[in-house]
DNA sequence: TGTACATCAGTGAACGCGCGTTCACTGATGTAC
DNA sequence: TGTACATCAGTGAACGCGCGTTCACTGATGTAC
């Protein structure tokens, strides 16, 4: 029985934590969820953990590096999420369902959708995050493109790709920002009864 | 000559300003472009309108009462840019038209672009900003569904405008952050080279 | 197996910051008589 | 035309706030000999 393994000792914690890192992601995610981004403090997130002000730091430098890790890691969720959906046997069947499964993530997800879109937050030079962000586009650019993905990034092939992206986000938006309705379901029942719709317009 | 009317006694202000609530409009929109609407801050806009702290309280309330203004400014001066580009013969030119002028004024008015979106800070009870916001979807949904435009606002008949809608807004959001580019410019650049071919992808 | 020591991972008090808002006030304006 | 007074549009000092970060520190851990 390795149960020392699982159990990270919880009773009466010593003095070193064991596991600040990701309990700190953890708390960082709770405190956005509630308060959203821009309601975001760090101290508040130590205070979650049951540590020092200070002890974010040695793992993240400062409030900037705790907040790209947290959008590095709602990237990779969303590109799992999006691989996870190109399991369709036809091409329109893929893109459909990615597109549901984009829009998904974004309204059950809400904060962290919102953080990975706020540049100025975020250290775009962090190597995690650029990843995992070329990986969750780089998903929806196989099931548009197939073979050539990742190929002509900057030229005429990437634009199929673009539109549908564009589409997807567009639509998550407005949803997010309350234009389908402000009352607490109103973007999934809109989503739910419009993306089908909407997407049916997009002829890729 | 009624020069009285026009010279806004500019030497050496009175007590009373006589043009606040304006000055302080155009101070914040100046303040929202520099410092993006995380940095915006309701001292430093009094600060540039050569005002005590406390002055925008009477005209505004508080914080939110003058960005709700302000965003109520901008959605209208984006329903003028797209009536102003409802005005190619065919249908398709019109929604073409709309589109680069959705994602031209995105561009050039970033914060306010930005801070449109941002509902947790607007007073969307205001009702100069609901006018403003539905005017802008109005001109929209005109360009795309002409003589029934504004009915079915809910149901099935209106999902060609958001269809359109998202995904202009969609590329706006990406080009802004920085998805084609971080250097300045690039953004536009890559807007001038794709949008005409990601619209080509809506059929509506 | 025991001991010395470097390193790691935390503490918690303190600093300074700019902020939004409140408050009692006052100067200017306009209106009634 | 003059005067009293209400109202409007500002002042500026003050308050309290929570924040991110710094700093000297200390408890725990792991490694070398």
């Amino acid at each position: 029985m390795s149960q020392d393994q699982n159990s990270v000792k919880m009773p009466s914690r010593n003095y070193h934590h064991g596991a600040l890192r990701p309990a700190l992601l953890e708390a960082a995610e709770q405190v956005l969820e509630e308060r959203g981004v821009d309601g975001f403090s760090l101290r508040e997130t130590a205070r979650r953990a049951g540590v020092s002000p200070s002890a974010p730091a040695h793992h993240f430098g400062d409030t900037g590096g705790l907040l790209t890790a947290l959008a590095a890691a709602a990237f990779a969720e969303l590109a799992e999420r999006l691989e996870a959906s190109a399991l369709g046997t036809t091409r329109d069947e893929r893109i459909r369902a990615q597109g549901i499964a984009y829009v998904g993530f974004a309204l059950a997800r809400r904060a962290k959708f919102d953080l990975m879109w706020r540049a100025a937050l975020l250290d775009h030079a962090d190597a995690e995050l650029s990843a995992a962000a070329s990986r969750a586009f780089r998903a929806l650019d196989e099931a548009v493109r197939g073979e050539e993905a990742g190929s002509d990034m900057k030229g005429p092939g990437i634009i199929p790709s673009i539109a549908c992206w564009s589409i997807v986000h567009g639509f998550a938006h407005l949803a997010l920002d309350g234009a389908f309705g402000a009352e607490p379901g109103d973007a999934e029942r809109a989503a739910e009864a419009m993306l089908g719709g909407v997407l049916a317009h997009l002829k890729v």
